[in-house]
Parts: structure tokens; sequence; C-alpha cells
RNA sequence: CGCGGGGUAGAGCAGUCCGGUUAGCUCGUCGGGCUCAUAACCCGGAGGUCGUGAGGUUCAAAUCCCACCCCCGCAA
């Protein structure tokens, strides 16, 4: 069977790894243009790119997915099926059209709940217990194709985006592996979404990112763990200097939203801060200017105070 | 040349602007004490080429000047 695969961040790399490792032909890697990232706008190849170059496949960035040259290229390469894997675009009908056992997605999370951009760190995020992955025949709308599989994964209390992230990556590849056999056989079955339960998982703007004391603490723990080990949730200090929070666990305690409840500069030393319910005892974190640090050592160079009001 | 922060003991920091006796703090660590016990408390100790440069200035440089290396945050 003869694939053209199509996607971009890490989770794609993994699942575009799991095909080649399940015996899969892989004619052409497509994905996003490199872009200026880092410190000096250094131009980065995505994930995809790295690894298709590094396995010595053909990789296509195209700049239009309707250009006529590009749809010609896939044409030539007549694959069986296109396998999409986060690629960040909407394909066009008329390359969805191209193949002869169509386009399959494999998106991650149980459809039709979190369709969309950001599927595992809403789902975590929103205190889901549970999400997974789904593959599916691509349709023109997001993600609202027929679905053929899906395999269930549990969010555990301590999971955040990147373990969660990490657990998907593992199980991604065989998934689509068990996906293609059933196409190639002819066995792929189409379920089709239930549009009223259907939800999306908007793409993380920075705002999304801003912790709002006032909510319970469990609800600020699951936006931590969504947002980490990147992008990152956030607050501020009283002197409006910036504090991303990498992790904490929610606790006893109240007091005004915000204000710092107490602190330990001990082992697993944390700081305390109240919130609408409960408290939240901060673990881990990144001072604007400077990298990860554990609570205990940001507390330890004096840098914060109790009775100060987070915000 | 996208913007900015920083490299001082194992960790997080102060000191640098306004050069000057033994480079300081919190924690860890080692030893001792107290205690039924302890991550608590008390006493004592070890540990630092102050990123690099047989560089510059100076009577004197962690501190000023120059060059280079490295790390990090933002943004994208």
């Amino acid at each position: 069977m003869k694939l053209i695969f199509m996607g971009t961040p890490d989770l794609a790399a993994a699942c575009l790894s799991g095909l080649l490792d399940g015996g899969y032909t892989v004619t052409a890697a497509v994905t996003q243009a490199d872009r200026p990232r880092g410190r000096g706008y250094a131009l980065t190849p995505p994930p995809v790119k790295e690894l298709a170059m590094a396995r010595g496949i053909p990789v296509w960035q195209p700049t239009d997915l309707r250009a006529p040259e590009f749809l010609a290229q896939i044409r030539e390469a007549a694959p069986d099926a296109i396998v999409v894997v986060a690629y960040g675009r909407i394909l066009p009908p008329a390359l969805l059209d191209c193949p002869r056992l169509g386009c399959i997605n494999l998106h991650a999370s149980l459809l039709p709940r979190y369709r969309g951009a950001a599927p595992i760190q809403r789902a975590i995020m929103n205190g889901e217990t549970e999400t997974g992955l789904t593959t599916m025949h691509m349709a023109e709308g997001l993600d609202t194709g027929d679905m053929i599989l899906s395999e269930r994964l549990a969010i555990r209390p301590e999971d955040n985006f990147g373990t969660l992230h990490d657990r998907m990556a593992v199980c991604g590849g065989p998934l689509l592996c068990r996906t293609l056999a059933m196409l190639a056989t002819g066995t792929a079955p189409r379920l089709v979404q239930d549009e009223a339960k259907a939800s999306y998982a908007a793409k993380i703007r920075k705002e999304d990112c801003a912790l709002d004391f006032r909510r319970s603490a469990s609800e600020l723990d699951c936006h931590i763990r969504g947002l980490s080990p990147a992008p990152l949730a956030f607050c501020h200090r009283p002197d409006g200097r910036m504090l991303k929070i990498l992790r904490a666990e929610p606790t006893e305690g109240s007091g005004k939203p915000g204000e710092v409840l107490a602190l330990s500069d001990r082992r697993e030393g944390s700081i305390t801060v109240a919130c609408g319910t409960g408290a939240l005892r901060i673990r881990e974190v990144v001072p604007e200017g400077k990298g990860r640090m554990r609570a205990a050592d940001y507390v330890r160079g004096r840098q914060i105070r109790e009775k100060e009001v987070l915000y």
C-alpha cells in the first residue's frame, strides 16, 4: 500500500514513525513550511520534516494545497491513501478526492467531542477523565468525517499535556496501521458522528493561558496541567512580572483569590495561593527571564512574600 | 542584526550603578547536640578559578572597559 503522509508537529512525526515501523511505504511527507522560531528567528523545520529527512522520505512543503502543480504532484505519486495527522490546514476537496482509498485522519480525541486544533489540551483543561484517539475517513468539515477506529485513554490526575501527548504518540502509529489494514480490505467501518454531541477544542491563545484565581483550585489545577509543559499557564506578581506555573496541586485553604497563603522552601517546598474555592500548592515555576525551577528554589531566592496577591 | 534577563559553593539568590579589610543569605551537605521521634530546633565544619581571555584601566576589579563562549524568558 502506497501512502502519502501529511502532518506537522511531534504527534504527527510519531505517527509517521509508527507507519514506517508497521511496514507501510510512505512515498512523500507533506508538511508545513519551515517557520522562524526560537531566539533570533532561526528558520526551523517542523518535526515531521526532520523525521522524514532522517528516514530518506521526500519532503514536500507546498504553500498552497490548491495549487495545480501540487495536486499534479500528488496524482503523479498516485498514493492509495493519504494519511493526515495534525497537518494544520484544511484539505481542499480536490485533494481529498485524489487517493483511490481516500484520505484518513487521526485525531487526538474521542470524536465527535473536541474537534479542532487543541483536543489534548482542552480535554485536560476541562477536567475530563477520559479521552482518546480516533481515525476517520476525511470529509470537508473540520474533523467531521465518518469514524473508523478509536482508542480510549484515561486522563490520570497526574497527567499533563506532555504525558498524555506522549502516550498518544505511542498509540497513534499502531492505530493508524490497523485502520489502514481495514481500509485495504474494504472492511473499514463508517461510523457517522453524532452532530448533537460535537464540541470544539479551539486553538490555545495567549489569553487562554492566564490563570484566574477566582476559579476553584481543582479547575485551576486542570488548567495548569492542560497547558504544561507548554505553552504554560501564567499569572503575575504584584510588580507585574509574569510567573508561569508548570506544576501545582489543589489543597485546603482560603483567602482572597490570588493571595499567597504560605511559603515553604523545604524539600518539596511550595507556594500556596488562595483560589475561589480551596487553594493551589504551586510546585514548579518559570519566572520571567528564567528557566524552570522548583517552587522551593524560587522561594529561597527571596523573590516572593506571604500576603502578596498574584493575579 | 526581532525584544529582554542571566552566568558568584550542589540549588536558588544578594553584592556589580557609587571599584578597596576574612565575597554574604536561604536551602542542601558533613559532624555533633536536643528529642519517643522528625522534613522541627541548637552548635560546628567543608565547599567559590565570582563564565572565558599568561586582555585593558588601576596601588587595588566579582565590581569599570574590550573581545569571545554559554544559558534562559518573550515573541513568532
